[in-house]
DNA sequence: TTTTAATTGTGAATTCTATCACAATCTATT
DNA sequence: AATAGATTGTGATAGAATTCACAATTAAAA
């Protein structure tokens, strides 16, 4: 039975994603119906897994047949959010920041960068790639103007503390860090870490405890 | 009792990585001992669970006082295998690629580029950063002779699927993947996916779903 | 030396997450 | 209309991860 209310597990919340791109990925290929069992070898999932993480939202397959594609794609699109266009801001035009500026996956899933942050003299009150670069002194008054909801940060390891206080002061409740800065955060906000020194120190961890 | 050869669950071991950086920070801002409380309270974490996590691989601490700041960085450094050099390819020199070679973060941390593999033709036999750029059909000769150990994997999309089964075929066991490609892997290698739209996906997720 | 305060390491308890297993139900076939 | 085959949704079960809670130990203070 559906339950939007109830906490749900992050780790559900990510697998959705994961399902969701399996289910478009699958329409490609021209396919009108897949079973929980389908979208969980493409995952490496279990087939009661998939459809666990399903029914926390409602009952969408049918029994026999399996989930209607396009319609699940639909489904999870709303509940995930995607439905609507969400305003992020880029902060940091580095090498990093730059790279996500221009990375397609953002503007296609809704995600639409309308401004990027940086201190540098030569970058900020011009352009890239179409969008304006302010100065992070603009913060505030940019953040309001242009309801932005959503921060990726890509500053320097020093002034990364400092930045994402003041993005938390601002007011935007989505965080995504790419540095490796960590800073308390309020309940009601969501912030999420992407640490590459972390993932390549874990795969060093099993590659050494393998038995090799 | 430490135990360094039952399975240790992931996120204990990403933690470890987090706990590290923790006891560089503590150390530099001129400390010598550490609690576990004072660990969980800088990374939100519970002052069991960082006894616990420690506790899997020996007795560190002392009791009364705590840990040993440098000497705990010794430990997890050598636990994590960050006491030998990582030899690191970057597949695919577009913008994320490119910052991704340029990342500070690794060659700090003893995971050191020593290859870059593209398809341009204008990219290839040239280097990038004083890292030699490789046409991608010299992968196995190139893995082979420079011992090639981790692969980060930033192609685009389309290609993404090939290239790291090539990757898997030649034998590299840790993989770092930023494309949304999944491929199956044998059991004794280690694959961990970065996967922009699905984090700003769950961000979009938990911002509709709060109680706003 | 004794006491007090701090902190670890860990077995037990709890909470959270994933899997199992099967009744219910749908489609297709005979 | 009846049967066979497939697949869902979910309560029950198992398994994993986290937290609790406290004895043991150390350092510092009295």
């Amino acid at each position: 039975m559906a339950n939007t209310l109830r906490a749900i597990p992050l780790s559900t919340v990510e697998r959705l994603s994961i399902y969701l791109r399996t289910l478009r990925e699958s329409l490609v290929e021209g396919m009108d119906f897949i079973s929980s069992t389908e979208i969980g070898k493409r995952n490496d999932f279990t087939a009661a897994q998939v459809r666990k993480d399903l029914s926390c939202f409602g009952n969408f397959g049918i029994k026999g047949t399996g989930y209607q594609i396009s319609e699940l794609i639909n489904t999870l699109e709303t509940i995930l959010g995607l439905d609507r266009e969400w305003k992020v801001a880029i902060f940091g035009l580095g090498k990093l920041g730059g790279a996500l500026a221009c990375y397609k996956g953002l503007k296609s899933a809704r995600f639409n960068v309308v401004a990027i942050f940086d201190v540098d003299p030569k970058k900020v009150d011009k352009t890239y790639k179409n969008i304006p670069v302010y100065h992070s002194d603009m913060l505030k008054k940019v953040v309001r103007e242009k309801k932005i909801q959503i921060a990726i940060i890509a500053v320097p390891t020093d002034s990364a503390k400092a930045t994402i206080q003041r993005i938390i002061d601002a007011g935007i409740k989505g965080i995504l860090n790419f540095t490796e800065a960590r800073v308390p955060y309020p309940d009601e906000y969501i912030l999420k870490n992407v640490n590459l020194a972390g993932e390549l120190e874990s795969i060093s961890y099993y590659l050494i405890h393998s038995d090799l």
